[in-house]
DNA sequence: ACCTCTCAGGTTGTCTGAGGAGTTGTTCTG
DNA sequence: CAGAACAACTCCTCAGACAACCTGAGAGGT
């Protein structure tokens, strides 16, 4: 039977879509208290667990937020615009220059908080990047990619690890486009392998200013050809 | 754990984080059915209409979907979420030392790129900073926030200009709730008046290193009450 | 052998009633 | 007038009941 489409959706789903719209309407402004639920539950005309369950929705969307004892509240009138569209439009040196703010700190945080294991994925990432000089070029940026991942995982932030993803496949973009163009890779398969694996012993011994100067002086070198080059 | 931890959180969040791990780790793939409602509320030990709720916040996530007599369906294992509700969900601690590091390295950009209507700009919200030393706590904290976004757009990127805005929230929410749980202001109520003054006066001589010593200092010790506190 | 129908068991959907826990504004007290 | 105590509200959690629905297995007919 194809009548899927003729199911009569569920209370709580009609719950939720006559509440969002009412907030992208306005009626309750960002920070305003919603009303109660039994006071919902009347006004809509279903249980109040119904209710309860369509604010638990629009609460895992984002646009609501319960405080026990105080009432739910509203904390956006539409879902957040996507912040990976939004790199994806910006300029992408804009876009490596921050990451290498980011990064140079995050390397810093990183020598004083590595732990063994972290030295050791390191070292592993360090390898990797040198067994993709045979490979591609995307395949290169991957590993390289990898690296300064595994560095910025050692800083033990989860939101610096979440930042960084975010930025790594408008970065992995740039770089393969970047390493095509100038043909970084003609003379030397390998490139700033020196660089990297000073920074990595930067990062073992716990050298932050070290680690720190080296990467920026990596990054600055490549955000500069990305800014002529773009 | 941070300032989360000023409030237990609700068995409904917790159900929520177990099961988003669970999914995330790929417990269940995509297209697999989830354990009945029953029997997650035995293993999750709580009631069913709790389970029921954590199941509704996912499905508003769109991680799961259900379908009434069959089950429910993992249907994404990646939360495809909005960066801002990642952030609402970590701890302040960890959001504020991202900011920290990212707004340091801003403040030397801010430094060397700064024009004159950033100055003027800069003064202006130093002012404001002040003037709302006799407001409430959240009028502060907005005064203050205000004043590090000038630095911050003063370095003339916009990814990062984006980026300080998305963090803005979260730490508008961690930094009012600490300056009432601390009582910062009862004795002074311009607290960090000397640094901020000094901080803006740096980035008008275009004095990097200097602008971005005063700046982490100053955030550092607002870090280690934010990290005590929790 | 194949198709259809029926049906039992399991699943989500919905409602109600009852307390527990937290917040907030008011009222009372010293 | 300041602070404590209270009451009224809010969301949180559970248990139980029944309805609506899907699925798969088996009975029965072709």
């Amino acid at each position: 039977m194809a009548l899927g489409a003729l199911h009569r959706s569920p209370l709580v789903d009609q719950a939720v879509e006559s509440l969002r719209e009412q907030i992208a309407e306005g009626r309750w402004p960002v920070g305003t208290r919603l009303p109660g639920e039994t006071t919902l539950a009347k006004t809509l005309g279903v249980g109040r667990s119904t209710v309860r369950e369509a604010l638990r929705a629009l609460a895992g969307a984002g646009l609501v937020q319960a405080r026990q004892g105080a009432g739910v509240f509203v904390i956006a009138t539409s879902p957040a615009e996507d912040w990976t569209a939004r790199l994806r439009r910006a300029a992408v040196a804009d876009v490596y220059e921050v990451r290498m703010l980011v990064e140079v700190q995050a390397s810093r945080l990183a020598a004083r908080r590595r732990t063994p294991d972290d030295v050791t994925a390191l070292h592993a990432a360090l390898e990797a990047r040198r067994a993709a000089a045979r490979e591609s070029d995307a395949a290169f940026v991957d590993a390289d990619i990898a690296l300064h991942a595994a560095v910025v995982a050692a800083a033990h932030n989860p939101v610096l690890t979440d930042l960084f993803a975010e930025f790594v496949p408008r970065l992995r973009e740039g770089l393969v486009a970047l390493v095509d163009l100038l043909d970084l890779r003609a003379s030397d398969p390998n490139p700033g392998d020196d660089a990297h694996a000073a920074f990595v012993g930067a990062v073992e011994r716990g050298d932050a200013d070290g680690a720190g100067r080296v990467l920026q002086e990596e990054l600055e070198q490549t955000l500069d050809r990305l800014r002529r080059a773009g």
